[in-house]
DNA sequence: CGACCGCTTGAGTCCCATCAAAGACTGTGG
DNA sequence: CCACAGTCTTTGATGGGACTCAAGCGGTCG
């Protein structure tokens, strides 16, 4: 066990990078101050466990940098990943002091943390909370449904080309690099990662990559480098609505 | 197309059956005499689609009795269910004037909807609204994550075992027949519908149900009646954890 | 009665999981 | 420097679970 304990100096609300999309995106100044009283920062590593579902949770969070995943086990050990934890995603529910889920670093991470019952006081009197994180939470519910018909209709192809071209569209939202439709990013999952959110092996994972690089689909540089040659194409093979989804 | 219009002469909030369970469970007398101003009830016959994914959708709505499904679909024509409906349960998103999924009434249905722009701007003025709504939609994201780690990751006979508990426990919940672990219910579903909820053919949902009959976990009477002799067997076919969920 | 719908059951096929082995890369220690 | 272990990944061989295609049953409705 290594440092988890590398807490920034002080991260003012006002230059926190995820201000204007995290669950305190409406506060205004005096409603940031309060937060401000209640807030610590924890990260950990790429790795590392965050919570173990069923453990306490006396904290809601944000994540401000890194990835993490939300994992759900049966008894024998089958794995379901069930939400991807991006910069300024909510971690944690107010009113409940359990977690629901297997929480894993997936990069390292840096969380801003909010004690639970201050946390849910300020929630109570502050309408500018509730509705940010009913908003995100409406957006994660639909997030969730679309992988619902991923994961219950999907083909091994079709799960491979849809996880790529979500990703491929997040990136080049975040860097906008429109270049025509031709798109590069880095795969922030390992095979079995990308497995465990698809419902399938790793092996398939695996082969069904090489089966769309050996088709000319994408392009591959090491095992995470990815270029999509043509866009449209990597659409078409998702399987998914014609146009591409204009919700984030 | 017969009669969708058999509206109720009127039905004052007070006497309505999910008045504490729905959106408004949290209202006072003079939120709901405003909620009244702005509501209007439809009915739908068995059958009947409500609306279609990408329709224009002015209203947002409670569902007071009976069930629909909410599903999306493939252009092949491939469907996933990605929740059901039930008596209190919230359709359309504030917001959004666009509906995002299929709404198909699987019985007779009487919903109670509210224009949308009044209720937004209620909703603005309202926190106990706002409140309430966040909760079931965070309800609803749960839900739908384990519905995730069903489809991901469960074989087909779990997946019927699954659904039959969930439908039996909810059953028991309402009525309160606790008598001992046998329970009877009906199923609201056809072997489609199941399919469609379950990632699965309709074949395989018949013939995974012919083989928990034959194995003795449930008895069947009819197509759609029910009873299971031992609870705690059926929850161990589901693969679940172990105790029984105590998550409603 | 015949048509239709929901459901069951059978036969054959295929996609993906499983089991197994080996390649690529990294870091560590001799 | 290289040997070695460990992790991540690829690829092959095999089998099985669920899908597909197809036929038939029981009930309801026109």
């Amino acid at each position: 066990m290594s440092h988890d304990d590398v807490y920034p100096a002080s991260l003012q609300c006002g230059d926190c990078p995820i201000r204007h999309r995290a669950v305190c995106a409406r506060c205004e100044a005096n409603e940031l101050d309060e937060l401000e009283s209640v807030k610590y920062y924890r990260s950990f590593e790429a790795g590392q466990t965050v919570i173990w579902s069923g453990d306490k949770m006396d904290f809601v969070a944000s994540v401000v940098s890194g990835i993490a995943t939300l994992t759900q086990t049966l008894e024998d050990g089958r794995t379901q990943m069930v939400g991807l934890l991006l910069p300024s995603d909510f971690v944690g529910r107010p009113g409940r002091d359990r977690a629901a889920y297997n929480i894993t670093a997936t990069t390292d991470i840096l969380m801003c943390c909010f004690r639970r019952k201050p946390f849910e006081e300020l929630m109570e009197r502050t309408p500018h909370i509730a509705q940010r994180l009913l908003q995100m939470t409406l957006d994660e519910l639909d997030a969730a449904r679309e992988w619902m018909l991923l994961l219950g209709r999907k083909t091994a192809r079709e799960k491979i080309a849809s996880l790529l071209s979500i990703v491929a569209r997040r990136d080049a939202s975040i860097r906008h690099r429109r270049t025509d439709n031709r798109l590069t990013f880095d795969l922030p999952l390992t095979r079995e990662a990308m497995a465990d959110y698809l419902g399938l092996t790793l092996e398939t994972v695996s082969r069904q990559i090489s089966a769309l690089k050996r088709d000319g689909v994408i392009e591959l540089e090491g095992k995470r480098h990815v270029t999509v040659p043509d866009m449209e194409r990597l659409m078409i093979e998702a399987g998914d609505d014609s146009d591409g989804g204009l919700i984030v």
